[in-house]
DNA sequence: GCAAAAGTGTTACGGCTACACCCATGG
DNA sequence: CCATGGGTGTAGCCGTAACACTTTTGC
């Protein structure tokens, strides 16, 4: 006989800060999990879709509308959660650093991955770091359509190159990095970095 | 408040078939949407994830377990089912023809979207349409991976090539297309198709 | 004039595209 | 021997990778 179930929204919150990977999370107050790490998750509510429910959550938990989510899993253990068989749908959520008010609560992408080596002794509560994971994975397999949204509308193109560096955890050559996206993604503009005391870099926008 | 809901799944179920891709439905008997056709969906039970309920629905269906699923999009609009709050998992299903009992209830994939044009008189039953419209852009997008499932063990290159031209609705050059192929994906075998009336083809594996 | 980061051009290599004819088998 | 589909090689082009020095600004 079937069940009914509670419906999540899970967003894993990104941004880039101090040329790092970062996660939001909260501390859970309460039992189960208590003390351990969690997503800024939520339920969705009557007559209301994941979207909604997902926009309603990241824009209380931000304070902005100035974000960009996409949906990558729905995860359906029917143990995720020891209360009540609740179902999550994972989001990939992405803010650019200049949006977030402040940065206590974000936490190192690569501190948190390794407790995976640690299956009985996860920091993290539920199933979140296996969701977190997966999102992680699904960010990198997707970047080339995702960084935009980490960044502000005009950027240096080394600012680009450097979100890439981060999230693949890989070097680029600086020439064919620049001449790629020129080629591909972005276009120049007229307009310059401000109050560096270096050369300062021209701006670009993504095509589109 | 939060409310409960049905947890669904539905494979849109896919096959090659006479030099076409077929998606399997059924023809509904019963209120709402009766006599339109819908996906051969299901409900999770209690204790079972959405992959264990659809290894269920699937060897219910196809009577076989030879078949190959992936998860792919999350459909969660609080009216999608008029009788009562449900959410359904998307899943793209493949099966390899031999595989297939019979093929009455298969549908070429091109004679369901062209209804895509008449939006208020659609033929099939709840947000079914748009299901298998994304389930078709997820395949498409994934083809590298997917088409071995498609196939026997063992096969001529040309079924594969037929298998790419038939879901990308593309031609490809026959020697690229081999070269690429091998180079990439798959290794010969010694062994060559039987009882044909022209020259054999050698047989082809997946490499992995 | 020094520190810091921005910005730039060329060559070599490899992969991709385009293209047309011969081969093996059954009937 | 004919019909059917299987199978093959090469040359040109294009994109990618490798590589090091000059420029602009603030202080």
């Amino acid at each position: 006989m079937y069940e009914k179930a509670r419906i999540g929204i899970d967003p894993v919150i990104f941004t880039i800060h101090e040329n790092k990977l970062k996660v939001l999370l909260r501390k859970r107050e309460k039992e189960p999990f208590k003390k351990k790490y969690e997503l800024f998750g939520g339920l969705i509510e009557k007559n209301e879709n994941a979207k909604s429910a997902l926009k309603r959550k990241l824009k209380e938990v931000l304070d902005t509308n100035k974000f960009f989510f996409k949906q990558f899993h729905t995860f359906t253990n029917p143990k995720r959660d020891p209360r009540m068989r609740t179902i999550s749908i994972g989001y990939v959520a992405l803010i650019e650093k200049s949006n977030v008010k402040n940065f206590n609560d974000w936490f190192d992408i690569n501190k948190i991955s390794q407790t995976t080596n640690h299956p009985l002794q996860t920091k993290l509560a539920f199933d979140h770091e296996n969701i977190i994971r997966k999102a992680t994975i699904f960010l990198k397999e997707n970047l080339d359509f995702f960084a935009k949204h980490l960044l502000p509308d005009k950027f240096p193109l080394n600012m680009l190159q450097s979100i890439y560096e981060i999230i693949l955890e890989e070097k680029f050559d600086n020439r064919n990095f620049r001449k790629q996206m020129i080629n591909s993604f972005v276009k120049e503009t007229e307009e310059y970095e401000k109050k560096v005391s270096h050369r300062p870099a021209k701006l670009y926008l993504f095509n589109g």
